[in-house]
DNA sequence: GCCCGATGTTGACCGCATGAACATTCCGGG
DNA sequence: CCCGGAATGTTCATGCGGTCAACATCGGGC
């Protein structure tokens, strides 16, 4: 029918994926306690309880939208480890490369506070406290912390291959770029000055190159 | 009156206090989210609206829960260094000092995830957005990262003041613990067993410590 | 002894999550 | 071509939480 004519529908046709685009809109501004069932149903322009077809309450959504700003984390580190040029020296490339990767991470935090947020968010699957429900149900594991990983095990291989290296060198990366993130975003290294800001994260950068060198 | 045989007097006399009380104990065990006014006065045994006699809604409720939580892993801070046997080479004391004062922030974290939680969490004054509402207002400092920041410093004297070093060092080291204690809490650390776990925080303070040197 | 201000209480309104029952549409047999 | 069930939306209702306005009660200073 007349789907063209702008029309509405009584079957919107795509109402899963509309839902999920409106939900990922207001985690951008705002985080992810932004993400409110109604309000997206809303901007659809579909009743309330019409998600209820499409997702098991809030809680999924949300946990869609954490998959999604996921992804776009992600993508910003590969984008900004493909902008880097250092294809030079090989074993500085893969010192390059790490950091390239963590500013793209830090980068996307601070551009898209929201997103980032919600792409570390809980969302309990609807009064979940237990532990004991089920299989452990391996975390799906996130590309950022693959990319991490990658980047610090070429940074390794690149340097000669030495006895000391620990799988936890990545955890700790993360860790700091992470955390940085985090305490820039709402932490109290909040409203630090731009040029404070870069100061910060060049330090912490060379603190998990420093510190990769010894793990 | 009689306050002591257990009767109930129309007027509470600390109901600032219990409030606050109850909403730690709330925070405790379910985190920022979980600290609900009517909820709080529930459980002083008090109708919801008489909290707004003590606080301005429950942003500020929230807030004066924050500044606890902050005070409480200031204070495992503490204690973990004051626990930190090492007081032989100078030199190294320092050094010691610092890890000391990471594990009791970590160990915070993982003994009062809640707490943690609601210490960094974002309490917004009810409806506000924009940046541009009279002076920044200094944050009011807070102690954890001054226990950080004095151990870097001290640790810097030590090793024979360097020239190299930035006070950016501080928010690096930060970065890292703060980091490393929201995976391990919420994070994709989350269901790591617990020797694991000790082995990414052990990766990640020889990492800040490193990283301190070259800072 | 009385009155005012501090402190609590009731009642009401609004937004949100969610579930039950009902309506509309689409689509694949017959 | 027509029908019935499966999808997909809708309305109605419940319960919870935040918050405000109007009213009740207590306690202390005059």
């Amino acid at each position: 029918m007349a789907a063209i004519s702008g029309g509405k529908t009584y079957h919107h046709g795509d109402l899963r994926n509309a839902l999920i685009c409106a939900a990922v809109h207001l985690a951008a501004d705002g985080g992810p306690e932004r993400v409110v069932l109604r309000e997206a149903a809303r901007r659809v322009g579909v009743s309330p309880t019409a998600a209820y077809r499409h997702f098991d309450g809030r809680g999924e959504l949300l946990r869609t939208v954490k998959v999604h700003a996921q992804r776009l984390l992600a993508d910003s580190m590969e984008r900004a480890a493909a902008r880097e040029p250092g294809a030079d020296d090989p074993s500085l490339a893969a010192e390059r490369r790490l950091v390239a990767l963590c500013r793209g991470y830090v980068g996307f935090a601070v551009d898209q506070p929201g997103l980032y947020r919600a792409a570390f968010c809980v969302a309990r699957p609807a009064g979940a406290e237990e532990p004991s429900s089920g299989p452990p149900q391996a975390e799906p594991e996130i590309r950022a912390f693959t990319l991490l990983r990658e980047a610090l095990e070429g940074l390794a291989k690149a340097g000669g291959p030495r006895p000391g290296f620990r799988p936890a060198a990545g955890a700790a990366a993360w860790s700091a770029v992470h955390g940085l993130s985090l305490l820039l975003l709402d932490g109290p290294l909040r409203r630090l000055p731009a040029q404070r800001r870069d100061d910060v994260v060049e330090s912490t950068l060379a603190m998990v190159v420093s510190g990769t060198r010894v793990l």
